[in-house]
DNA sequence: GCACAAAATTGACGATCATCAACGACGATC
DNA sequence: GATCGTCGTTGATGATCGTCAATTTTGTGC
């Protein structure tokens, strides 16, 4: 699971099993030798951020491992974690391309490691390689379609089903296979955090739990969250009659 | 208010008023050419479908009058409306981009005039000018960003001050000073839109509207809407203590 | 103008939620 | 080890919401 390049500091991301899924995977020669001497690797621990909401953008970053919660917050405390990074993604590309400050914070969840490409080394890679451009086109297209399907659910799905759902995804990322057949999650976020992402409150998150935990659907220990049919509980959003 | 080139066929959008705002308006001389060959000018009726989900792209639409609402469907006839787009918007450049079929369902909301750029006229324009991907790139960053913030609304508002903060945004595009110094706003969407966009049903629109009546801050009659003071609408959403 | 379909409103009821409060568990810090 | 703050859970209560149903209004096509 752990990417070979977290041991070797001076590993180009061409060359990072990570970095073939990235955004930077087919640079050629001179631009590989350039984002090499452009980057920086850096280990964040649990809670510590990557970027700031508010202040100015300072390059680009591109997380390698761990995972990485994108979160908006106000000035009420309101917080809501709107994204997950994984490694391969590149974050902190929107407020570089407009120009602008963060209008979001990266937030390690959990010991994570981030790359950083400062401005002037992505600007000149911006420039000698159209492909990249395109390739955060791509990126944020994706991330838009993400965003709308997200305010789909938020719209049609009660509380129920959006925990439901989300809990379906990060099996996909987080989960592992038990022995008896059944899924576990380690859950990267806190019950607030999972609130904010349902769009409720921590003690609705709390309440839900307890009934999902009654149907026999999921069970919670912590952080750890085990389901023994996930089939059972994707049939929960497609039954709905 | 209507742009002088609605009656004009012929007219490259570079020289109309709309296009001036629009992401082809610094084209050079043959790409301007190669567009006015390219595009077509269309009008909708009322409810009529620029593109529909599910199917292949065929091009790129841009909007030159009236209003277009994006709209997302699931088997079980769920409805929401994602965005609303206005003259000057470039709408299906995503499907395009990235050769999928359309996510959305793009519909007139009300007489509105669209042009077409089918695929072959699109792909030329963008291989021989990389500012129009770059433009393409800022619109989708807007509208990721746009979408963020609906996520971070639908989390944190109720549903009164979701409606209230939908009647603001559409005091912007939609809303005319009245004789006595109150705004009034002929709606664009149907209540069932409204609900849609709020993340709640119909019949909780009504009831809300029903309060929002009783307190005085918003008259609803039919699709037209008049907002006393439109200071005493937002300092709903502000002032929460 | 009439008929029909769709939209919008209103009522009633049970389910769900937000809020406030209290409490225990946990981790960090000194 | 003691303290503090955060997190998570649970309870109680009033407010809000979803659903079903009935009704009125609106709009459209003939």
């Amino acid at each position: 699971m752990t990417p070979t390049c977290f041991k070797r500091e001076g590993q180009a991301c061409i060359a990072c099993h990570v970095g073939r899924r990235s955004d930077w995977h087919d640079l050629d020669q001179p631009a590989s030798a350039l984002l090499a001497s452009g980057r920086r690797r850096r280990e964040y621990g649990s809670g510590e951020l990557v970027f700031t909401q508010g202040e100015p953008n300072d390059g680009v970053h591109c997380v390698s491992g761990g995972t990485v919660g994108i979160r908006r917050l106000d000035e009420k405390g309101n917080s809501v974690l709107l994204e997950l990074a994984y490694p391969g993604d590149t974050i902190g590309y929107r407020s570089f391309l407009t120009g602008s400050e963060h209008k979001t914070s990266a937030e390690a969840l959990g010991p994570s490691v981030v790359c950083h490409i400062d401005r002037v080394t992505i600007a000149a890679l911006l420039g000698g390689n159209p492909a990249l451009g395109l390739r955060f086109l791509k990126r944020s297209i994706g991330e838009l379609e993400h965003a709308h399907d997200m305010i789909f659910r938020q719209a049609t799905l009660s509380n129920r089903h959006k925990l439901v759902h989300l809990l379906l995804v990060l099996v996909v990322r987080h989960g592992r296979l038990n022995s008896n057949g059944a899924q576990s999650i380690d859950l990267p976020v806190s019950r607030r955090d999972l609130a904010s992402m349902v769009g409720t409150r921590h003690e609705t998150i709390s309440r839900i739990i307890g009934r999902l935990e009654t149907d026999g659907v999921a069970h919670f220990s912590g952080r750890q969250v085990t389901i023994p049919s996930v089939d059972a509980l994707a049939a929960e959003i497609d039954c709905l009659i």
